[in-house]
DNA sequence: GAGTATATTGACGTTTACGTAAACGTCAAT
DNA sequence: ATTGACGTTTACGTAAACGTCAATATACTC
């Protein structure tokens, strides 16, 4: 494994652009270190954009990733008061990360369902050459 | 439980404004039957809403909710094409849902060890009235 | 040292998901 | 008959998260 990487680099690596990369360092959520102009991403710069697009994914707004991985850093130091603060973020996301499980979960069983009359429905369709009607539904 | 509901009484039991109500209907997600003007939400509605928000929940676009929604109605009717869409769909709703599972337990996980470090440390300060001093992160 | 590839900083454009305000209808209560 | 609560459409505004140029700088390479 590399030492540094380049912006085109790290937006190959994870399929991402290199505005997007710099526009996640306008919102402080990247700081590499410069080579004149140059940007040079770190091992942690590398590891900080990696847990970012976890959030992503998480479908969190960026202000939140940004205040998440901010507790990866202040997470054995600072004021008492920061330490509760980021205490009680931890917090927060739990919940939020639990309420995701659960949702995902419902989610899944209910895509199980639908999977499961849907392919008893075609092999219907396929076995049989059955037909039937369209209806019900949003229409257009 | 009610066979009908107002606009404002699923805005209120969902925590949600009757304005992004009335849009998710603008993007076909919604259709209500009317009495004149006025919006009248069956049982059905309000369980469409229902997911609707779970979907929203998980991070996903309107777009791709309305799409899973539209999955529920379609998938005991209509013709094999539709039906094979169907089917590929929800496979990558179930990958999307398997790799946030994924993240949610991997977010998890990192947040206990920030926790873990983050009280140990308020204890030291507490218990022993140690002091530190702050450094690192992304300075502003 | 001219060309090519890669980088940088602006500046403006775009999409998504609503908020907000205007201007009006409807119905019940006062 | 007017006040107030609730509803409606239409239209414009906005914040987040980038995309898309354009103009410029730096680096490699033949």
């Amino acid at each position: 494994m590399q030492e540094t990487y380049t912006i085109s680099e790290l937006g190959k690596e994870f399929g991402i652009s290199t505005r997007a990369i710099r526009f996640y360092e306008d919102k402080q959520l990247l700081c590499p270190a410069r080579n004149g102009q140059r940007r040079i991403y770190s091992r942690a710069d590398r590891t900080r954009l990696k847990l970012l697009l976890r959030g992503k994914r998480l479908g969190w707004p960026l202000e939140e990733i940004k205040s998440v991985l901010d507790m990866y850093e202040s997470g054995d130091q600072g004021e008492l008061l920061q330490l509760e603060y980021t205490c009680r973020k931890i917090e927060e996301s739990r919940q939020q990360l639990q309420q995701q499980q659960q949702d995902i979960a419902a989610a899944l069983a209910d895509l199980r369902q639908i999977q499961d009359r849907c392919e008893t429905r075609i092999d219907r369709i396929t076995d049989a050459d059955f037909k039937g009607k369209t209806a019900g539904g949003c229409s257009s």
